[in-house]
DNA sequence: TTCCTTACGCTACGACCCGTAGCGTAACTG
DNA sequence: CAGTTACGCTACGGGTCGTAGCGTAAGGAA
């Protein structure tokens, strides 16, 4: 969460763990409130009834903070077995589109996104934080899919990897242009559509 | 480009269409010196060797000014024949994925993104300037797949269209994802890997 | 040319946010 | 108790914002 970790220090006054969610969570109203670019520090503290000078003993500024109150917003995505690997990716097509609908996430998402290409320590932050957390519903899925007899095992580890990775970029990609930059809604059409594409590819889906 | 149309008012001093471009180049060399955030319009006007009120009559902000200003780069992209759909779409990833390698494009495309998720103004402005004109890369590749015979031609139009608008945020969304927010390399390999998986889908490409 | 209209450069301004310093007080440890 | 760290509060210089006001420049129309 923040940047200093506690127990490196038993002696003194500890941090308060109720300042921490009270921040955090008046980060999440002031990006539904006023979004990203007019969020300001001092409005978050207002919100949170902690003085400035509080935030910024724990976050470096408003990049870092708004990474760690938004980040837990993903961590809500699960991958419930629902029969076939199609009814897995339309489910978690449908539910992350669901969570950009949420105006702090979408804000955030990319606005973070853009400060990290200049900021590498952003940049490792947003993916420890977000990203690679969320790359489990991709093993998940696989796996069950696997064991279903609908994906063959792999035998190359790293080329196993690299295929998750890349599975992960397109959906989590997918979604997102849809949703934020073509500003087009995530249906249940658009996700069947798309499930076909990702499953059978371009001349396959066509056929179907 | 600019907010305001000249030939709406044939009297009086015209707009300098010198200063036009000297800004949107200033703002480019602006982008990569500073990034967005650190982007101001004073900076910009300095650099232009404007005045900073000449950029606010013309430019609502600093929003609509990037947009413009980067707009240009996406007219870059091109579609050459190279033979196959597979082959067609391997050079636009790649083509694609250097012009994300620019720093004046990474910083700004996300940021204005992220704008526009509470902008509507700006929204439109970005999908006339930038996503809608580069659809006709989409339709340009289909067009010569059906010709090919790789790809069948379809019967119903408005389904041919949200197909269209489904693979331009397939490919767009994975290259943007893979590069800005995993922040991994898109190169030949990758090119590779991605294509087979949109031509095949999830098992074709497993078994090729 | 003269008049009219609009654009330009320049200066100045109030408003706002930034990030930090300094202080007295609060909370926890040994 | 003393020692240490966190907290709230105030104040500050520095920076950007977006606009107003002014005199001047560059075109078109009579």
């Amino acid at each position: 969460m923040s940047d200093t970790d506690p127990r490196a220090s038993r002696t003194g006054r500890p941090r308060s763990t109720a300042a921490d969610a009270a921040i955090l969570e008046a980060t999440r109203a002031s990006l539904v409130d006023l979004g990203w670019s007019k969020l300001t520090m001092s409005d978050v503290a207002t919100r949170a009834g902690v003085a400035k000078t509080t935030l910024y003993r724990r976050w470096a500024g408003k990049n870092e903070l708004v990474v760690d109150a938004v980040a837990v917003l993903f961590d809500e995505l699960e991958l419930p077995d629902r029969g076939s690997l199609a009814a897995d990716v339309r489910g978690v097509v449908l539910q992350f589109a669901a969570l950009l609908e949420r105006p702090e996430a979408r804000t955030a998402l990319m606005a973070v996104v853009a400060e990290s290409t200049r900021d590498d320590s952003l940049r490792h932050r947003i993916r420890s934080a977000i990203v690679d957390r969320q790359k489990r519903l991709v093993l998940q899925g696989r796996e069950r899919a696997q064991a279903r007899g609908e994906l063959r095992y792999e035998d190359d580890a790293s080329a196993a990897a690299r295929n998750a990775d890349l599975i992960f970029d397109v959906i989590a990609g997918a979604v997102v242009h849809r949703t934020l930059v073509s500003a087009e809604p995530v249906d249940a059409e658009w996700a069947s559509g798309f499930t076909s594409l990702l499953l059978l590819g371009l001349a396959g889906a066509q056929a179907a």
